[in-house]
DNA sequence: TGGAATAATAAGGTAAACCATAATTTAATT
DNA sequence: AATTAAATTATGGTTTACCTTATTATTCCA
């Protein structure tokens, strides 16, 4: 299938999409500040992957990951998110650096390794910030899950999984207790894009709203 | 101490430099070699390293590691044999190609993990090939044994380690049964640069003398 | 001491993935 | 329809680590 070995700035472009895309087209510009370069850096790239068949671009429209390019992104995914989940189990790494450490890993890991490291884990499901790992052949389906963000005022929810990946969100996200597995309720939300305040374990924690666009939960008590 | 992170490649040529030392200057070329660059390569590199103060460049003579270099390239080598350690021990991957798996992961590796994963491993002095793993300080001091070419006939001597690298000497070695904890009996050396028959787990088996010299015994019975 | 082999340097080139700046094209909104 | 914002393309530049070919310097050995 796949002859040659992907760079690793290909592999973070393809991980950057999947990750970014529910299923409609997207903007290079928000895939550039996601990556942390120029829009016209991010464009040159686009050329690059189209020609390598794992992008579509439809010039000012979007781009959109082919085939083939979600089958990548998913073996990336997979391997982050087993790394992931060997540094928090097994090395006791903290919940907020296991990202930013698998991350470094997952350029560096033949398939070989992948697998017999799924298997030294007993195959799990989902990684330390809750998200489901692809499978072996690369394919994956988004969670099916609501932003914290879409909540209403007085539900409670089961907190499913944090998508960010920033060191400093992840960092504060753990110092507040939202993690995996929590109860949420949403008490307040301030008007004007204002923060959201939520009870979790306890205590109460406000939001601003893109951090809360980054936790994804499932509602179970309106 | 370091600032910077340095590069994959930079890694490399340290990792090199420090297995190819016993204690004298390395001549370029050697390195080059090793390394399957071209000696101008080599030269251009050890220039870039001379300035970062890693190495000591006496031009006509040879290289050498600064102590900043031996113990950047000691950094190195023991995330390197840690993770060969975690691929055998753990992910039972084939001895033979462990060395390979273990290379690509050790420039991918922040140093939080590598102590965590040291002590996951329960601190193992020797990688599978037999080599012994630097302290986290970089500090390290090379085997003592004999490369099994300086072997007399009738000798018999305990295998400590292997240190070649290459994918297909160490598949020949492992198909050989040529492995660290086994014993062997040097029976015959051809003359004019020969290959060696040793008998090990009641098989003979033919080795030239290059790879002889990566093999490396402690003698117990003359 | 004179070559041969080895080492070093010089000069110019490649590829990937960035960058900036500027010009152009398209889309979206009023 | 005109304006503005966003996307794209064009140019030219940077860095790292390679490469080739040619030239010069040194060392070693006979």
């Amino acid at each position: 299938m796949n002859l040659k070995p992907l760079s690793e700035s290909t592999e973070m472009y393809l991980k950057a999409m999947a990750e970014l895309s529910g299923r409609d087209v997207i903007a290079v510009g928000r895939l550039a500040e996601r990556l942390g370069v120029t829009p016209v850096s991010a464009n040159e790239m686009m050329r690059r992957l189209g020609e390598q068949g794992l992008v579509a671009h439809t010039p000012y429209k979007g781009v959109n990951l082919t085939k083939k390019g979600r089958e990548a992104a998913g073996n990336v995914i997979r391997r982050q998110r087993l790394w992931e989940c060997f540094l928090y189990d097994h090395l006791k790494i903290e919940w907020a650096r296991v990202y930013e450490f698998a991350c470094l890993l997952e350029h560096a890991t033949a398939p070989e390794v992948t697998e017999s490291l799924a298997e030294f884990l007993g195959h799990p499901k989902t990684c330390p910030r809750g998200n489901p790992i692809p499978e072996a052949d690369g394919s994956f389906k988004p969670l099916d899950a609501t932003p914290l963000s879409e909540l209403k005022p007085g539900q409670t929810a089961r907190l499913l999984a944090v998508s960010a990946t920033a060191a400093d969100v992840l960092k504060y996200l753990q110092e507040k207790n939202i993690l995996p597995g929590r109860e949420v309720t949403l008490l307040e939300l301030a008007p004007l894009q204002g923060p959201l305040t939520v009870r979790i374990e306890e205590k109460d924690v406000a939001l601003g709203l893109p951090m809360a666009e980054f936790v994804l939960v499932k509602i179970i008590k309106s």
